[in-house]
This record gives C-alpha cells, structure tokens and sequence, in this order.
DNA sequence: CGATAGGTTGACTTCAATCAAACGACGTGG
DNA sequence: CCACGTCGTTTGATTGAAGTCAACCTATCG
C-alpha cells in the first residue's frame, strides 16, 4: 500500500516513488533492527508506514536516539560506508528497500532529495540546541510539539506516540524517571491529557512558551 | 592565496575550486557576522582562512554553537529559505562568496558536495550524542580530540585555538566556569599543557578514555 | 597607570540523576 | 478463573554533577 504521505512528499519529479514502486517491500516487527550500527551501508530505506528510531549505543550501555522517523521518511542514506547509528523499529513497521547506489543516481537528477538532505540537517540542529540549552521541561514541552507538528498535518490535538519513555528519555538526553515526572507536571496543570499512549494537547500556548 | 587545504578538499571535480578563482573574496573581523539568523540564504562561502563559529541565539540569551568552520569548510549552503544559525568570525577570516544558486547548480554535477553534506550530518550526529549523554569531563576530551584531528592532518600534538572558553562552553553544552574547571583538571594530572591559546596533548590516551 | 575583558578559582545551590519501591496492564500456566 | 511473573510506568527520597554567584587574577590597551 502507497500511503498519501509519500505521495505528497514526491511531489514533482515522480523519482523516489518510482523508484520505490519497484522496491523490495519489508517487514519489521518491533525492537527489530533495521541497519545494524557500524555496517557497511548498501542500502537505506524509505518508511512506508510505523515508526523507527535511530540510536547510538556507547560501550557502557548509554544510549542516545538521533531522531524518530515515520511514513515518508527516508533512512540509512545519509552516511559514508558506514552507518553511524542503528536503526530500529520502535512498532511494527513496513518499508521500501533500496540500493544506496539507486539513490545516488537519483539524486543526481533529483533536487527534492538535496532538500531532505537540508531538512535534515535543520531539524538536527535544532536538535542540538534541546540537547544542549534546553532545560527538562523544554525539552519535553518541545517533544510534544515536535510529534503534534510531524504526525498530524499542522499540528494535530490528540498524538499517538508510539515510543516507550525510554525512547523519548534517550532522544531528549533524559532519563525515563525525569520524562515521567514532567509528563504528570504537564497533566496535573491542565497542558496534557494523558490516555494510554495518547496524549492530548489541551493547552497548546502552555507548552509553546515553555519550549 | 588559495591554501593547500582546500585544494585536497577540490580532489577530481576541480568544480567547487573553480567556482571559488571568480568568487569575490571577503574579510571578517573577530566576532564580525558572516551570516545572520533568519537572513534570507541568498549566499554561501567558502572559508580560506581563520575559524567561524555558527551560533543559534535564544531570547533570553541563552546560546548555542552548533559548529566550527575552518579554513576548506563550507558555509550556510545547508539551509533552506533562511539561515537557522548565525555565523560569526571567531578570529579574522577570509572567505570566498557564492551566490547560492551558484552551488544548487554546481551540485548537480559534483557528487563531492554530496559528501560535503554527509560528513556534515555524520559530525552533527556525533555532537548530539556528545550533548546528550557525555558528561563534562568526557565533553572536554572528545573536543580537544575533535580540534587535533581538524587542525593537523592526522592529529597535532600542540593545537592553537582561536575561540575563548565561553564559545567552548556554548558548543559543549556547559558553563564557562565547567570549560575551565576541567582544563585545569586535565593539566593537573598532565594529560594536557596549556600555554595561552596553545595546548599541547601530552597523553593522548588518557584524553581518548576519557572521550 | 587605570580600565576593561577574558580567564581562573572558590563557596554554595539547584536541577536532574540515582536508588528504591510500588503500581498497573498483560500474558501464562496451574 | 485466579495467582503469578514480567515489563513499562509512576512516585518518593536522596545524591551528586554542573550551574550560579562572587572574588580575584592576568593581559592588553588607551
């Protein structure tokens, strides 16, 4: 199945979704690894539907995500020979696999792929300020918009958030404990609603001036 | 003067080299902008010489550098629509200017410009798990490291810093006074040797441990 | 010289981490 | 059907690493 977020994102040139049209389609259950962190890197992938997570692991154990990626996305081609971080599935997820050298040639025609490079490049800068002058309850006032913006349109009420605290404590450079405590912070002072992993925004302004 | 370093950068294509001959060449004072934040991107440059920082400031003055740009590194192409970070002269700088244009047009002949925005994606990566999960001292280390390998082909021994502690702080996600605490621990167990803006690593293992 | 700016060091505070315990949802097996 | 274990989440008590506030040092420059 072609979802209607691809189509709008290959709008124009036709290439990527070409391209994917032929593509091997896959499977992955949750917690399976996509990309393995260090391999060689021949092919990437564009994700069709769910969600998938980009972590580096250090040797002690501590983690960091670098970003969530949903139906649209593309991944694993934004590296030289290896790939510097795993991806893995954070839910069921279902993908197009390319040839890494498919995509070079692509994007040798194609510009829309040098502005996913761009954006790219800019949400992880963006990135960076959180991680490096945001306080914790920035940090996850940010998250939610951040989720509310990429899952719905222009910024849905009500998100599904498919990742464990302890995904969003290792992308916001957090721990699980200091992520719970500033959701229920949020919830008892109205900002959120929390309904199993749904959480609904009830006070956008609230979270817009603390992030 | 064109230096060595960019000509290795230019190796095959000779594109981005030749673009540069018929660029105008500017002069930046110390702490002068290059670029500001939100400027419309209508030029990118390529640094000659000197060392830029990109800046991304918050209201309440809160600050961030995102990279340091020396001399071969290229600058403010990244972006689309406008320049998210500023960028300021650290040092007295020289720089060749393109219009933007200009490079959109070169790259789609040039496959290195690719792996330009690659490694820089690759590097902004390895900065986010830096900022997220290392903690001072180990922030510290990776940076003199990271400075070393930058500044000399395969890692000088004695590094000239151009940028004061409080650019340091604002890279690393940490504090002037932290910057400086940790210099002196490091050269009081004599992994390092300070002399003015000079420092010599004399234990090279002890800063990739810590790091 | 005095003034200013950057750097270093010290005393104290604070925010988030750590350690620990309990809770809820879910699935399995008795 | 219910007891039990597991896993993710939540909450509480305490600790600790880095931040803040403040003083002082050093160098450069008018």
């Amino acid at each position: 199945m072609m979802s209607a977020a691809i189509q709008a994102i290959d709008s124009g040139s036709g290439g990527l979704l070409g391209l994917a049209r032929r593509a091997a389609i896959l499977l992955f259950d949750r917690d399976e690894a996509i990309v393995a962190q260090d391999e060689a890197a021949a092919y990437c992938y564009l994700v069709v539907s769910g969600c998938v997570r980009t972590v580096r692991l250090m040797r002690d154990g501590r983690r960091q995500v670098g970003e969530f990626l949903f139906a649209g996305d593309l991944l694993g081609w934004d590296c030289l020979g290896t790939h510097d971080f795993a991806a893995e599935a954070v839910c069921p997820v279902t993908a197009r696999r390319f040839a890494r050298h498919d995509l070079d040639r692509l994007a040798d025609r194609d510009r829309t792929l040098r502005d996913r490079l761009f954006n790219r490049l800019r949400s992880g800068r963006d990135h960076m300020v959180l991680l490096g002058r945001q306080t914790a309850p920035e940090r996850i006032a940010s998250f939610l918009l951040e989720m509310a913006a990429r899952i719905g349109p222009d910024g849905e009420t009500v998100i599904e958030l498919p990742m464990s605290r302890g995904d969003m404590a290792d992308y916001l450079g957090l721990t699980i404990e200091t992520v719970c405590r500033q959701l229920t912070r949020l919830r008892l002072s109205d900002a959120i609603a929390i309904d199993g992993t749904k959480i609904a925004i009830r006070d956008r302004l609230a979270l817009e001036e603390a992030g």
